[in-house]
DNA sequence: ACTGATTACATTGTCGACAATATACGTCTT
DNA sequence: AAGACGTATATTGTCGACAATGTAATCAGT
């Protein structure tokens, strides 16, 4: 188990990370209760160690305590995504802006790397980009704005719950190549120590997403995905 | 103790609050260690207790933890207040804009009435304004956004932070007056619906807010100031 | 006297048991 | 038969004890 996830140490870290995981792969149902002797008994850990998990989910937003009655896995709605988009709006788009001003030129020549990297997938397999690619950029970016609240927040906050709508609705769509395009000119923006402009970019390019998901939200005609 | 912190109904839910409370008031100084045994003869409840409320300070980012090591006050630093402040300026700045976008007629009338309030305060007291008067209109706007996960976000992580900032450093300002009128013109922009400059005004707020206490920080000539 | 290892101590991590609360069921009353 | 009350059960909250880890002191060797 260490091997899957090396940067936990104790073992209420591990089933903090496992339960995340398989909740946020569907694996734990969004809307099901938690049950801290049925998972006790699940993950081979005391009480005591599900319930310190439940507590690190319930502060990420993933889950929902009431005292004394138990805790749930959040529900999937339409809003609740929408709210997660407007978020991360405001907080990326400072992102890009800080990062333009405290990035490094390395930092920023990596990220051009990754882009073109990104360039060749997206001509050969267009999946790929999708899934890992446009987390990795959004990531750097994050990163390179070297505020520590903002990363904590983004990384270990928002972004699995993002992560558990893409995942849980499948979304895997065709705004690949736009996407990309404007990937290249938040970079850009950032290579030119612009701050202003990579803000405003970069809130556009998240903008679009939220509409993106959210008209496949409203018409539902791929059968292929999976229900709410 | 269930009269001091009414929406407490576990202990460990008293147990936080209380907790916190010290932290931010400085009772509890920034940068000490949180012996477990120690807080839990001192608040007379058992580890278990003291653990989970430490882990939900943790979130909070009050607290720092490592493991088999312990926790620590986080420490009070120039850089984590800019952090925050730029942090609250996107965030805020969001929330002015959904405000403008989501907020109730009777709550706009309400939010110009408590202004009314603070006008009349700030030519007699000039100091409650700045303690209260300033949170309660951010906490407005900030519910107004009735975006929830904004909403938690900068109720339950960042103002408390602040706040320790705040009494920690002795903040207390010849702003008062200035803020004032900024504060009206947000209001302003919130009853004419215009989310964009809600939003630009706000984060001009805030900025300035920024480089005056910034300006204090690298300028200590206070000499009541509690040191750092 | 200084460095290294070893041992003893203190603190955190984990566990099973007990207490308190909420839910579900059955009974009694109208 | 429907509703209210009380009990029974299941679940969460809390506790003290034990295990594991980190830290500091001690002692040996050079």
């Amino acid at each position: 188990m260490s091997l899957v996830f090396p940067m936990a140490v104790t073992s209420a870290d591990k089933t903090f990370y496992q339960l995340r995981q398989d909740i946020v792969e569907g694996l734990i149902p969004a809307g099901s209760k938690l049950s801290e002797t049925e998972l006790s008994t699940k993950y081979a850990v005391s009480r005591a160690v599900i319930r310190e998990a439940i507590n690190r989910l319930t502060s990420c937003h993933i889950v929902e305590r009431k005292a004394n009655i138990g805790a749930r896995v959040v529900e999937l709605t339409p809003e609740g995504l929408i709210e997660l988009y407007q978020v991360r709006e405001s907080l990326e788009g400072m992102a890009a802006r800080l990062a333009a001003k405290n990035m490094t030129e390395l930092e920023i020549k990596d990220l051009m790397a990754l882009l073109d990297t990104h360039f060749t997938t997206v001509e050969s397999e267009k999946t790929y980009y999708q899934e890992a690619g446009d987390v990795d950029f959004h990531y750097r970016i994050i990163m390179g704005s070297k505020n520590t609240q903002l990363i904590t927040l983004l990384t270990e906050g928002i972004y699995h719950l993002v992560r558990m709508y893409r995942v849980q609705l499948g979304m895997a769509g065709p705004r690949v190549t736009t996407a990309f395009a404007e990937h290249t000119n938040i970079a850009q923006a950032i290579q030119n120590r612009d701050e202003e402009l990579a803000e405003m970019l970069m809130r556009r390019h998240i903008l679009y997403s939220k509409n993106n998901i959210e008209n496949k939200l409203l018409t539902p005609t791929d059968t292929t995905r999976k229900s709410l």
